[in-house]
DNA sequence: ATGAAAGCGCTAACAA
DNA sequence: TTGTTAGCGCTTTCAT
């Protein structure tokens, strides 16, 4: 490997004026800086990153941890995080945490001792104040973790209220909300918006948890139907728990959306893939993802952050499991 | 932040023996070592990675190289490396290619500079010399590198042969395969697989590139029931496009199975949450990341490698797409 | 068994 | 305008 000493003596200066040519800082005479990007050029030198990390303290990396990449949510913001974080020239490591609490604090403690510069979290197993102790730029994507940590969440609410009004819209007179886990806000905030409106509305309805997981989520419908046979609207957690929900219809031969309508949320690829595509409530992933990843980094160039709470709108899309469209 | 010096003061000792003490060579006496335990519990030090790698020339760090996260066959692979990477003590940094020469090569100079200890690559822009001269451990995950790469793939030639026989087996008579991008190596080989089958069994049959991507592989089977409407087989290149296929299938009114017979490659997740699920060539996703980050770990450590090629069998899993059975 | 000191590659005062 | 030097935090040889 080349160092900076090589180049310096190759071109007949001291390793401080090559530092200068590399960083632009101070004085240097053309002739010099001539020289010395002639000996870069010549000797391949590439700046040791390593080095430079451990006298800024810093390491231009950013952090991703979320719960699960395979989670079909997530690729699509961690995409987004790594384009902006390229475009700002950092690179972005990524941590599986499944939401367990001590692999989130292990992660934790290998990330602060290679100086990663700020973390973007999608999970919460933490207390609030964890966090604040890391004493690390910090955002919080799809999630809440608290009143000072910039937030990039969407309005989740206001989408279960939509979700649920769309199925009545649609004539649906018996609900039921397969909702998250317990404990996820995103969860508790859709159905807090499904609870707004049908208890407006007064119509009779349910709730069941099914987790975001699609074989759950099909068990949860058997037992669903079973309970409550007249069920005729599925406001679902996630898009992942509509796939779910329209398995078991299937089996039970259930006429989607004839007899029983469906409505996910997330807008993931999947629910366009789908024959019938699944209504939804589409989440404008990526650009949460590029947002909190921007935040982040204005955060560690200790630019000001105007607002800490950014809620992003959500869409209805409607497809084949709501109403006979053509997808 | 505390440091070694500081632990080294409180504990009465030189930063030499603190050292030893942290990673147990050469030799300590007990008081020494109880009280830099105490100073390092007290003082809640930990031990600075950046420095560590400074002198080692090497960081913990692997670096996973593919093409988009987000396309669904991926997350499960990132997922594998990623849980391998934390049992042995390593940070996993994620990189977006888009198969694009230039941002491959960025990125591998950052990786470089930043004493990355190793790269696993599932893409393959650049031509096999480049990787040599890196000059770091690698291994070719799902793409062939070169002789002397370790290599990871599923058995792509012998799964296109069994789709093909598959669709053949279950009465098929016209066959079309929707091909994955030219010059892709798993796509190559599935096309080959799918040719020594139907000349051998002198069935009629046409290809299509229909990439891996849906909305193409959509207007691909348009076209082709417009040339070709007595098809009744297709063997898709990725499940990803044999949901295009169904997507369109489903517009132009033909019944699956009983018209045509849909055959996928990959068995990502999306294919069992379909109605009707989608018939598959099943490759063992999580076990080959997994793999590849175990070989790629053993390089780094030095030991021994077996075998250079590491060809993972495929499974083929029958769903609702080519039979008509229960899901 | 322990410490002093040099060095990993780079940056930034401070002199000159 | 340039070089010398100390130092970022850690490891390791070499004395002692």
């Amino acid at each position: 490997m080349t160092t900076m000493k090589d180049v310096a003596k190759h071109a007949g200066v001291s390793k401080a004026t090559v530092s200068r040519v590399l960083n632009k800082k101070g004085y240097v005479s053309k002739e010099a800086e001539a020289s010395v990007l002639k000996s870069i050029k010549e000797l391949n030198y590439q700046p040791n990153s390593v080095a430079r990390s451990l006298y800024h303290k810093t390491s231009g990396m950013i952090a991703l941890v979320l719960p699960d990449i395979s989670n079909p949510f997530f690729p699509e913001l961690a995409r987004a995080v790594e384009d902006v974080a390229l475009a700002y020239g950092y690179t972005v490591v990524f941590c599986n945490t499944d939401e367990e609490i001590e692999k989130e604090k292990r992660y934790f403690e290998a990330l602060q001792q290679k100086y990663v510069d700020g973390i973007i979290l999608s999970t919460s197993s933490q207390a609030p104040d964890e966090y604040h102790k890391l004493d690390l730029p910090l955002v919080a994507l799809d999630r809440f973790l608290g009143e000072n940590i910039p937030t990039v969440v969407s309005e989740n609410k206001r989408g279960g209220e939509l979700a649920t009004q769309h199925l009545l819209d649609n004539g649906c007179k018996n609900l039921a909300h397969l909702r998250g886990p317990e404990g996820v806000g995103p969860a508790e905030d859709r159905l807090e918006g499904f609870r707004k409106v049908v208890s407006k509305e007064k119509c009779s309805y349910t709730v069941r948890t099914a987790g975001f997981d699609m074989e759950r989520a099909k068990q949860e419908t058997y037992k669903l139907f079973q309970d409550k046979p007249d069920i005729d609207g599925i406001f679902a957690g996630s898009d992942i728990t509509a796939a779910g929900a329209l398995h078991a219809l299937s089996t039970l031969g259930k006429k989607v959306p004839e007899e029983v309508k469906v409505i996910g949320f997330d807008g993931i690829p999947l629910g366009q893939m789908f024959v019938p595509g699944i209504t939804t409530m589409e989440q404008s992933i990526y650009d949460m993802g590029a947002l909190a990843a921007r935040l982040l980094i204005k955060q560690i160039e200790k630019k000001p952050i105007e607002n800490y709470i950014h809620e992003f709108p959500v869409h209805l899309v409607v497809r084949g499991t709501t109403e006979e469209v053509m997808t």
